[in-house]
DNA sequence: CCCACTTTGTGCGTGCTTTCACAAGCACGT
DNA sequence: ACGTGCTTGTGAAAGCACGCACAAAGTGGG
């Protein structure tokens, strides 16, 4: 007899899942504009971009709801991945540094729709404190504590300079939020248990032109050599 | 015996590491300008929030850069990362869609530093067209060809609203574009050989929700049962 | 010249991720 | 009622990635 039962009903989804159910997510959704009422994982798959296997495995993380020989029902997956994820509340979302990148996030129209709201912008030059970006007054670095709190504050975004992001961080966890999506570009110390995301474009550019490299080192190489092994 | 060698002097980086050389590029650069020398491995992956083990592993793929005992000599080693992710010759960028986020990226200084340099702009809205943007004229989007071929473009930034990217990315790989840092929230279609990435900021802010709900549940229960097992 | 100390480079075990391939399950027509 | 055809859900295998722990290799002092 096994005493101990073989998971104890484990909440527990890779983290790899978890990466990708956003994107399966926007697919159906765009499905369901388009009136449709039932996908198959092959079609939910190519729409997404992967591999139809890796979807109904992700898919089975979540439980059983697909229908065999039919599909999944487009409506009731679009809601189950919405609860998994937490789209189902409303979170609120301070921006701390209103450059360029920072109004660009505050006027983007894509988080309303998906329970993301923008509660509160501020920075810390003076000239900026007071004006109105994408409908809201922008608040001194000062007023950070007193927003979050007001406000109910779960979400913090950096878009600041480099040199002045690891001292948001800090306030924002003292502040109580612990998921924080950083875009300056500088590795975040924060305690345990507070989520850092980095979001870095010259990271991915880099990595663009490494690859970029590869590819024309490869192509010379096989040109010199009249193309052996393309491996 | 065996007739293979093991390995014909593979030049295969793995991907996991190619995404962070940039980061330690990054960490050696400010020790670099602080003056340091050598630094260790132990000291290095901290400021580039890794384990030593790891790092070390990463830099062994790309020869034996290090002095036991002793360390790593900066500015040498940011001289062969810097080759190996090709940053030691010029990249022309080309960023399609001037909206508020093509402005950020086309006002971010951080690239010209790194060997990349924004050539051109260009956008479909005749409003925009004729604009200057970061000491570049704003051109239409039916120049691309042109000036993808005249400017030597390389790397493509997409920053229009998703119902465009496609067709951008379409018009990228048909002027011989084959590396694409896609902004737009949709999935991109391209043939093989071409590299995109995507950088999409309402998945990261999905999948910090999921983590916050996460803990949420697990502090709720945990409150509830007088915390037992705190795993 | 040798010894103690430091730090790199890496073999190895472990766990996560992906992919294949197929049994199980459901719908529909006859 | 039953067979046919399609699609899901999932073992099992292969591939990657991570991190420990240690031998190898260098430095510097006596």
């Amino acid at each position: 007899m096994i005493s101990r039962p073989p998971r104890p009903r484990e909440r527990g989804i890779p983290e790899a899942t978890v990466a990708r159910l956003p994107v399966y997510l926007r697919a159906l959704q765009s499905l369901q504009d388009r009136g449709t009422l039932t996908v198959s994982s092959e079609d939910l798959a190519s729409a997404a971009g992967v591999n139809s296997a890796k979807l109904r495995k992700d898919l089975s993380h979540l439980g059983s709801y697909g229908t065999r020989g039919v599909g999944y029902e487009v409506q009731y997956l679009v809601y189950q991945i919405s609860r998994e994820l937490g789209l189902t509340q409303d979170w609120a979302v301070a921006i701390v540094g209103i450059g360029n990148l920072g109004r660009a996030l505050a006027n983007y129209g894509g988080f309303g729709t998906r329970g993301f709201r923008i509660a509160a912008l501020l920075d810390a030059d003076p000239e900026m404190v007071g004006q109105s970006v994408a409908s809201l007054d922008v608040r001194h670095i000062d007023n950070l504590e007193d927003v979050v709190r007001s406000k109910g504050v779960s979400i913090g975004v950096i878009t600041t300079p480099a040199a002045s992001a690891q001292g948001v961080a800090t306030r924002f966890v003292e502040a109580g939020v612990s998921s924080i999506l950083n875009f300056a570009p500088v590795v975040l110390n924060v305690p345990d248990g507070v989520d850092v995301r980095k979001v870095d474009l010259s990271i991915e550019l880099q990595i663009l032109a490494f690859h970029a490299q590869r590819r024309a080192d490869g192509d010379g190489r096989a040109a010199e050599r009249a193309g052996l092994e393309l491996t």
